[in-house]
DNA sequence: CGTTTCATGTAACGTTCGTTTCATGTCGGA
DNA sequence: TCCGACATGAAACGAACGTTACATGAAACG
C-alpha cells in the first residue's frame, strides 16, 4: 500500500499531491488514506520514512558491495547510484522537498529529518582527513546537488557526469596529502538510519 | 501594480499561490488581477518577466561596475551579486521556478525562457579559452546552483561563500594556461558589491 | 449466539480555488 | 449632452480540496 503511494509520488511529486488522484490511481479511495494515516500530512511523512529507508539501504547495498565503494572515490560512486534509474525518483523526491522546505519549512521540514545533513556529513566523513573541513564538504555537497538539479532538468547524464569527474580531477590534482591517487576509500559509517521508530496506526 | 506583485510573490513564492490573499495583500481583488493580467497564468508570465528584467538589468551594472566584475572573477561576482539581499529574492524565484519545471515543464516552463541558459553562457563565456568546454561551464553553473540552494537553505552566507572561493582556488591553482593576466587568488571578501542604490523602479 | 472491533463505501461538510456574470461607476471625445 | 470604452465592486459558479458522519459488512472473541 505504502509503496504504491511512493511510486505515484515520484512519478508526480509532492508539491502540488492531492489525495483523490492519487488513491484512484492506486486502488483506493481517500477515505481510506485518511483512515490509515490519519491524515494527507501522516501520509506523506510515511512515504517519505519509506523514501529515506530505502535510500539509505540501497546506497548501503552499493557502497558495500566489493570493489565499488572504494575503486572510485566517494562523490563518484554517490552521484552513480543517484543517477540510477533505480534511485533518481527517490532523490528527486527528497530533493524536491528540500526546495520546498525553503519557502515552507513548518511543512515540509520534517520530511527532511536527517536526510540533507545526513548527506553533508556522510562526503565530509570520506574526505581525507587533510581537507576534511566545512568548505570542501559544502562544496562538495553543492557539487552533488547543483549537478543533480542539471541532470534532472536536462537528463544529461553524460554531460553531468563527466562535470563530476573534472570536479574529482580538481580535487586530486591539487590533493596536498601523499599518496592521493584515488586511494583513499574511507566507506566507513554511511548507513547511520537513526530513529526509524514511527509506527503509525493503521498498517497498509 | 506588478511590483507589488513581485514583492508579493518574493515573499511567497510561487508553488502555493493564489489569487485572493496576493490581491488583498496589495491592495486589489482577484477579480481585477483576472481583468488586467488575464489569468493566472498571464499574472505569473508577467511577473517572471520583470523579475528576468530586472535580474538581468541588476546584473549587467554590476559587471559593468568599473574595478568589480573583472577584478576577481566572473564566478564570484555572480555570487556575491546572487546573495545580495536585493537580488537574493529574485534569484530564488527563478530557481524556485526551475524546480517546479522538473515535475511541470508544461506549466512552468515557459516562465524560464533563456534564464537558466543564459547562466550556462554567461559563465562558460567568461571561462578563459583553455578551459571552455562544457564539463567545465556544467560544473562551475553546478557549483553556483547547488551553493544556492544549501544558501537558501541555511542561510550561511560566510561558509558557502567559502566554499566558492575554495572552488576558485581549485580552479585556479589548476590553471594550465598563462594568459589572462595570471592574478591572485583575491582571498579578501566579496559580499560587498558596491554601494547601496537602486531603489526600487516605477512600474504601477 | 451476541458483541465488539476493524475495514470500507457513500455521501456529505465547509473551504478555497480560478473564473465569470452582472451591475455600476468614471471619463474622454463626438 | 450623450456615448462608448474602460475600470471596479459584489456575488456567484462549478470544481476540487481535506476531512468527517454514517451505514454496513466481515471477522474476532467471550
Amino acid at each position: 500500500m505504502i509503496g504504491k503511494a511512493l511510486d505515484y509520488m515520484v512519478m508526480h511529486g509532492v508539491a502540488g499531491l492531492t489525495l483523490r488522484p492519487l488513491a484512484g490511481a492506486i486502488g483506493t479511495s481517500a477515505r481510506l488514506l485518511a483512515y490509515h494515516f490519519g491524515s494527507k500530512d501522516g501520509l506523506i511523512t510515511a512515504v517519505m520514512d519509506e523514501v529515506r529507508a530505502r535510500a539509505q539501504g540501497s546506497f548501503a547495498e552499493a557502497v558495500a558491495r566489493p570493489g565499488k565503494g572504494a575503486a572510485k572515490g566517494a562523490m563518484r560512486t554517490f552521484w552513480a547510484w543517484t543517477i540510477h534509474p533505480e534511485n533518481v525518483g527517490h532523490m528527486r523526491l527528497l530533493f524536491e522537498v528540500q526546495v520546498l522546505a525553503i519557502r515552507d519549512p513548518a511543512t515540509y521540514g520534517p520530511y527532511l529529518r536527517g536526510t540533507s545533513g545526513s548527506w553533508l556529513e556522510l562526503i565530509e566523513a570520506s574526505l581525507p582527513p587533510s581537507r576534511r573541513n566545512r568548505a570542501v564538504a559544502t562544496l562538495c555537497t553543492a557539487v552533488i546537488d547543483g549537478l543533480l538539479l542539471e541532470y534532472l532538468s536536462s537528463g544529461d547524464g553524460r554531460r553531468t557526469t563527466r562535470a563530476l569527474e573534472h570536479f574529482g580531477r580538481l580535487m586530486t590534482d591539487t590533493a596536498r596529502d601523499g599518496g592521493s591517487s584515488g586511494r583513499k576509500p574511507a566507506t566507513g559509517r554511511i548507513g547511520t538510519p537513526g530513529r526509524t521508530g514511527r509506527r503509525e496506526r493503521g498498517r497498509a
